[in-house]
DNA sequence: GCTTCGTTCGAACGCTCGTCCGAACGGTCT
DNA sequence: AGACCGTTCGGACGAGCGTTCGAACGAAGC
């Protein structure tokens, strides 16, 4: 697949780094048969990125049908998540690195997806922590995004440990951290109130 | 000062999608007169990053001399690297963007000073989490790093909660996570043995 | 056999890229 | 005054860029 082939491509040189001709190379075809295809540069950078989303979108809305429980929907998003990293590692750093290089009416479509997945973390999360109000719920979403996203710079298939331990990792750090005991302000150790941190002011 | 000018341009299209002549633009030096303080693009990109590096890892050792207890170690660290982001996302997007851009001589250079800082995380984790045997060292400090580092991605300095509540936000779920009950494996809700997930088999 | 269609290509277009050259500037020394 | 020096610049260089054009292909329909 074309695709394929232009993501690796560009997350090897970058989107700007990698000519047109050597995509050409790598895919075995001309430049202007790519032109067929596609009808500039920016389209074939928006149709890896686009076509990325739709599936991982695609997948999460069947992934998490009929699962009602806040954890466990979160789970299985961070499942899912890390799951299409690991196997489309060159896609995911595409759509990590290239996303505010595109022209308006590209991007705002890939936003939009991006918005759509997004939410659905934010939603996932908010049930999870009905209770405090105020929390900011804004840090911890982008926390555990980065948590995930940051992997295309070390994991690596075969040699990290494997996805669903990775994915056990994550769930466990954020919602329970390294679990040392909390020193109170007294000096003993105490457990922490759930909210302790999660409130506004 | 030419290089913040500089890693602003870059950090906005790309290292390689600005040109020697957006740079002249942007500092109202002109292109040949860029040439008498940087003989070449890529040794522009280096400065800036090795400059970078030099001011966050200075700061590091300074602030970090003195503190022995490892959490308060960690602490500081995750302040540090956080206030710096804070008040140079440009230069950190471009150190997180461009890492690889660079030829083998420049890079390794930088790669150095990377190695000395992601160890020093690491030597400070391990220190807080010593009696986990086993334990994926790995996983915790990149997903501390993805934390940290995915800030350039939201973050906007003003409109977010300030620095010292971030960093106080992500050293909990770092050490305690969204602090939920765990559940026990009968159902009935329990607490999580420290090192339960942290042994690696 | 001839035409049409979707597909593929080599060669060229105009343009921008990173880099370099030679001249010009304002000081400071003799 | 003249010579030198660090600094700055306009303008040019060849290379490579994204994109386009018209020709060539094999298969399908008449």
């Amino acid at each position: 697949m074309i695709l394929r082939e232009s993501a690796l491509v560009f997350a090897e040189k970058g989107f700007d780094g990698a000519s047109i001709r050597d995509v050409s190379a790598a895919t075995g075809v001309s430049v202007s048969g790519l032109y067929y295809y596609f009808k500039s540069k920016d389209e074939l950078l928006f149709l890896i990125q686009h076509h990325c989303f739709e599936t991982i979108l695609h997948r999460l809305r069947e992934d998490l049908s009929g699962v009602d429980d806040p954890e466990e929907r979160l789970r299985v998003l961070v499942g899912n998540h890390l799951r299409f990293f690991a196997d489309n590692m060159a896609e995911m750093k595409v759509l990590s690195h290239e996303a505010d290089v595109l022209p308006d009416d590209y991007r705002s479509r890939v936003t939009d997806q991006k918005r759509e997945y997004s939410e659905t973390v934010g939603a996932a999360l908010e049930a999870l922590v009905p209770e405090a109000e105020g929390v900011d719920l804004r840090v911890a979403t982008f926390s555990l995004f980065g948590m995930m996203n940051w992997i295309y710079t070390w994991y690596r298939p075969g040699k990290d440990v494997p996805v669903d331990r990775l994915t056990e990792q994550m769930m466990h750090i954020f919602l329970h951290g390294l679990q040392l005991p909390i020193r109170a302000s007294d000096g003993q150790t105490a457990v922490a109130e759930p909210t302790s941190i999660w409130r506004n002011s």
